[in-house]
DNA sequence: CCCACATTTGCAACCGATTGCAGAAACTTT
DNA sequence: AAAGTTTCTGCAATCGGTTGCAAATGTGGG
């Protein structure tokens, strides 16, 4: 196994001093051309590679991002860390990934271990029962901005990314309501996430609106799992009077309900119309293709990594920007489309 | 923003030496049990937290796995990957990722990336179109060790973990042909990679076993996508004697394929039986639903992650543990059940 | 009380790159 | 040719832990 070669080698070999060639590498102005075009030969002839942690060490930056993700296996966020991949490692960024698993108490064991790395920057998206934020504070303190996708939370000294979860319910419930439905069941999950109390309120707008009224027992609040989408069909199949439009917060629940109302013998849109959110890949297997909220998933990790990386070049303030909104939109296929059957 | 607190600080404040401090903070066996305490105590109270640059700088180990592969945004790969950051979460190993987006020069470009950042050992599934390995001899050379999964390929001094492709892709194909199908189409990936010229292998031996004959028109090979699987199904339908039954290499092309079939007017399984491959979420949602073959993404992940952090401590060797293969199942459904019809 | 031995502690030299400041060298200007 | 600029180069300190070796302290036996 060979050593390493370092700067000190190729100072050496060329009789310079380590000075010039550690700033002939990173293309100091006041070396000159000459000597530069040499130890850069020099260099590759060697095979020398920077030590990172030398130089981290001394420049007190790490050149690492930080995520820390619910589950990395949904399709939202796969495709989410995929755009943030992308523009992290076109900036010469490396991005290191772990998981909370939807649990809170690991969401702070991982905050720490970020911590501890040095990550430059963080971008996060809570956990399902995150409340306090306190086990950021200590990048804060340390001013490592942190950005909060999808599953955000308010703090003065964070952004936020997402997109208009009130504008896109009420697009969703408005249009099963165009529809022809009067009794619109929704199906959400943990309400002290922004997103889902979002959908809900733009649920609730959009009834108001329309002069339908709200009514408490219509709302499932469950995990939006496959199991609940189950659970949450059975839940409507023993309702007294039978809703006919269902918007659902996630696809994966509003699929797999659908599939359970099939089974029963519900013929949807007919029966009852079926609205998702996320635009997952599965809405457009099952049958009929689910309508659904597009929600931009590349686009929005591709946004956040972006807008970390500019905090940490100083091109703008974390603390300033408070929230940057992607554009949604409705994607209507044939599991809400009543209109169609006349 | 108030300076880190580094040993020397604490040092000073219990008038010890750094050494001591570090020492103790390591737990080694030669610091008396009550300085240690103390120096514990106070570490916690000045929020000290290890530098771990100084540390790698020094330790010439950076407790960091890389992992590079195709694509984040699949269903298996973010399971693999899930199970991966678990098992490298819990042995204290940071986990930098990157995507070659099946491009083999954003491979090298990654392997590089990997190679400066000094991780400790490498995971790795290949893309598409990787042919030679060489990217990949710095880590061989300086002993780093490098552990394929999925889409492996040979290497004197690499592991390699996958399951039995030729097996699996036997019991697939042995099925449709119990199932009564007498011409089977297979549709394929890139004969290149392992795992689909094993598939193939498996289709072709499942074949000849049961007197069939092999007839390289009925082999379809594209890229497996969503759109490749439209394609082939349309040329299935311009095929003068169409099949009885496809086997094919993934379940997201096998869906699209039954879709495009199913709108053509064929019936599935009775016009034509289909088999999958990874038993992706889609299978259980299109209908019928797809008999596919189970392919455990997230153990696979947990026993990469595993067998690589076994490697670096010493616990195993690389260049001895050549194959783990994992088990798979075949999981039957309705989209080949031509015997339940009758 | 002295010596052998075990237990603790500290000195000082690393690990490899970066950077403020000073000085040398080369080039202009008068 | 002397003085003033500009362009390059290098010294030496620094970032914060780690570790081989030596020294200090403590313990127990004789």
């Amino acid at each position: 196994m060979e050593k390493e070669t370092t700067i000190y080698d190729i100072a050496k070999r060329l009789g310079v001093s380590p000075t010039t060639v550690s700033r002939a590498l990173n293309d100091h102005p006041a070396v000159n051309k000459n000597t530069k075009q040499k130890i850069y030969e020099k260099a590759t002839q060697m095979g020398y590679r920077s030590n990172m942690f030398a130089s981290n060490l001394r420049k007190q930056r790490t050149n690492t991002i930080g995520l820390i993700v619910p589950r990395l296996n949904s399709p939202f966020q796969s495709s989410a860390i995929a755009g943030m991949e992308k523009v992290a490692n076109e900036a010469g960024y490396n991005l290191i990934i772990s998981q909370s698993l939807e649990n809170v108490q690991k969401e702070i064991a991982n905050a720490n271990t970020m911590f501890n790395s040095r990550v430059d920057g963080l971008l996060v998206s809570l956990a399902y029962n995150t409340e306090s934020l306190d086990h950021f504070e200590p990048f804060i303190n340390k001013a490592i901005p942190v950005i909060f996708y999808d599953r955000v939370a308010e703090h003065k000294s964070c952004t936020n990314i997402l997109i208009d979860n009130i504008q896109a319910a009420y697009k969703a419930t408005s249009h099963l309501i165009e529809q022809g439905c009067k009794n619109i069941v929704h199906i959400s999950g943990n309400l002290n996430r922004n997103v889902y109390s979002d959908r809900l309120k733009g649920y609730k707008y959009a009834l108001i609106d329309n002069d339908l009224p709200f009514e408490d027992s219509f709302v499932i609040t469950n995990t939006l799992s496959e199991e609940a989408g189950i659970e949450a069909a059975q839940q409507i199949l023993a309702m007294d009077s039978k809703p006919d439009g269902i918007f659902v917060s996630n696809d994966t629940c509003a699929v797999s309900c659908m599939k359970t109302l099939k089974q029963a013998g519900m013929s949807i849109p007919k029966d009852i119309a079926v609205v998702g959110f996320n635009n997952d890949p599965l809405t457009r297997v099952i049958e009929p293709n689910l309508t659904t909220i597009d929600y931009p998933g590349y686009e929005m990790g591709e946004v956040a990594a972006r807008s970390l990386i500019h905090f940490l070049n100083g091109l703008s303030d974390v603390t300033i920007t408070n929230t940057i909104t992607l554009r949604s939109d409705l994607i209507i296929r044939d599991s809400s489309l009543k209109s169609k059957l006349s």
